[in-house]
DNA sequence: GCATTAACCACAG
DNA sequence: CTGTGGTTAATGC
């Protein structure tokens, strides 16, 4: 009866997704393409024109922007997750750049397929409101937490972040480089090693090049907080 | 002043 | 790409 049934039995579907009807879902299948990343492959740049909503199925990707000195990046994320809401919606053109740092599928929505549901389904709407509210709270901590706190705060922080948002597991393998560890943290690949090191040696994490081991949780989130 | 923090530079695995 | 050592500028006590 509907032609695209893709998008109906997507395990990943969105909290937004899940307020459509089969109808709906059907419209959006036909209107969105996949696309498969591998680690390192660009999913979206900086400053290109873009028509589309990007929805990250699987996958870890980071969010960056070319800065004055560095890249700086904004946010690693985890599917299923939007990627590029406020810069498709409100933008011509990319406010910043999506990279995978791990395998990712992701769904290309077209525009005006996305704003229709915004504006005929209320429940979509609300519930793309909600995603954007929690991101904009989110940002606003990351904000003070980067300006506020010193660098072994901050990277206690980074790797409590991926223990618990990332992995969901306190021993994994860090899937980006020192220099890439040093732009998320607002700071360089010399600090952010020599400070992994000190933690090996307090014996706080395990460390051996990218695996991580969180050894005492506990003195990590009294460094994550005071410093 | 003296100590601490963290960036920058350089060089070696 | 990573680790380490030396140097240096800024800030605090």
């Amino acid at each position: 009866m509907f032609e695209n049934q893709e998008c109906l039995y997507c395990p990943f579907k969105s909290t937004a997704a899940k307020t459509l009807n089969s109808e709906e879902l059907s419209t959006l299948g036909a209107n969105c393409a996949q696309a498969s990343f591998k680690k390192g492959d660009t999913i979206f740049k900086e400053g290109v024109f873009t028509s589309n909503i990007v929805y990250l199925k699987e996958g870890i990707v980071k969010l960056h922007i070319d800065g004055p000195s560095n890249e700086q990046i904004i946010k690693i994320a985890r599917g299923p997750s939007y990627l590029g809401i406020p810069t498709t919606l409100d933008q011509k053109y990319n406010q910043y750049s999506a990279t995978a740092i791990e395998k990712v599928h992701a769904c290309f929505i077209d525009i005006h397929t996305f704003k229709q549901f915004v504006h005929e389904n209320g429940k979509f709407a609300y519930e793309i409101i909600i995603e954007l509210c929690k991101n904009e709270v989110n940002l606003f901590n990351k904000c003070v937490n980067r300006v506020q706190k010193n660098i072994r705060g901050r990277v206690a922080d980074a790797l409590l972040f991926f223990a618990d948002e990332i992995y969901k597991c306190d021993k994994y393998l860090l899937p980006i480089t020192r220099t890439d560890f040093g732009n998320f943290v607002a700071s360089t690949r010399e600090t952010v090693s020599r400070i992994l090191t000190e933690f090996s040696s307090d014996e706080i994490i395990y460390l051996k090049g990218k695996n991580i081991k969180i050894l005492d949780r506990k003195r990590l989130i009294i460094i994550s907080k005071t410093g």
